[in-house]
DNA sequence: GTCTATATAGCGATAGAC
DNA sequence: GTCTATCGCTATATAGAC
């Protein structure tokens, strides 16, 4: 990790992993079935890493947009130092039978892990049944977005992300303030419903579709 | 373009596509660069035959909505013979300096382009400053998810792709509608406000940022 | 300019001996 | 678990025919 942390994921070959293990490359290859499936475990790590920072540092904070920018901006600060890496998530996005697929089936469990982490800073708040329905799913396609943008942020420190993120959870609370006037209900209720309606004809859906039993 | 459409990009070596092309391997990579270089073709081609289509059959069509149908399903239609190869495409966007990258600035005039081609539907249609301002990025965005979207869908004949263009597209112009509407203004205008707040924050922009004199 | 033929380097991954 | 040897690949380079 210490060397694709370094020099890029392309230009470290497992010839570099093994010498840097004191191995040989055959070793190396038995250790790790292939050089993704380091990234694989780099995965889990960050979220495993993102999950305890959010769990200690969420309780207390009391408005909903504090709770979500602790966590979108955690996350953002755990991935900054490796962001040569970032591109290799993404990487295998166009490909849906890749188990390193961040949209796909191999990557499920990572999927709902994330969304659950997301969803800590919505503890306690209430929300109408559509709203409740779709949030998961927005707030982690938000998420993966602001990943996608740190890739391409040149900016020092990345201070653009962060101003993306933050500005994001302020268009977000405000737009969830709307949905919550009941005076509005008549315009805010049918789109509500088209965009149900839209998941539902694509499918498309975070929440686990068959639970077991 | 045969070969990778018939077994996929990853399957087909150099060494058969000059087979193919009945000439030695020395000879294809005389012609093309390298292996990419080939996908980078077949971009500009894909995106021409959309904008003759769109430009062709486009007059005559009434409403935004099918005007906009018309040119999200025909961008669908030339893609869903070649699904094998639009991973190709996507796989270079974890990697920003990558020329091929479909967000990257390698690909800037096919950005345009197609930003472009998409705009031929609104041709006409008034909108206020803040949505017109908006609305080209957002379809863009939008003909990029359905792309990816087509990319995953295991339905028969994409199915749910062309319903999820439907129905994206039926809650697009039911949100121009409500943006059109004055009496909602004091509620809609903060909204697209902070959206460009956003956008400015991230300098998030598809319009060209320097025009030349 | 266009093409063939051949050689080489470095890569990810695998097979099989120890 | 560890190693060496090897495979097939992309990519590059070169020398020369037409």
């Amino acid at each position: 990790m210490a060397l694709f942390k370094e020099r890029g994921f392309d230009q470290t070959t497992m010839r570099d992993v093994s010498q840097a293990a004191g191995m040989a490359l055959g070793t190396a290859y038995y250790h790790f079935p292939s050089k993704e499936a380091i990234i694989a475990e780099y995965y889990q790590t960050v979220q495993y890493q993102h999950h305890a920072y959010v769990v200690e540092h969420l309780p207390g904070i009391k408005s909903l947009q504090d709770r979500l920018r602790l966590v979108f901006r955690s996350k953002i600060d755990i991935l900054q130092a490796d962001r040569k890496l970032i591109g290799v998530i993404f990487r295998y996005t166009g490909d849906p039978l890749h188990p390193l697929s961040l949209l796909g089936e191999g990557t499920r469990n990572l999927q709902l892990q994330t969304a659950e982490t997301i969803g800590l800073a919505l503890k306690g708040e209430r929300f109408s049944r559509e709203v409740a329905e779709l949030l998961p799913m927005a707030l982690w396609s938000l998420h993966m977005g602001t990943l996608l943008y740190l890739l391409y942020d040149t900016s020092e420190r990345q201070t653009r992300t962060y101003a993306l993120v933050d500005q994001s959870l302020a268009l977000t609370t405000q737009l969830l303030g709307v949905v919550r006037q009941p005076l509005l209900s008549p315009v805010v209720l049918p789109i509500l419903r088209q965009v149900s309606g839209l998941l539902d004809a694509a499918q498309i859906n975070l929440i686990p579709p068959k639970p077991q039993g």
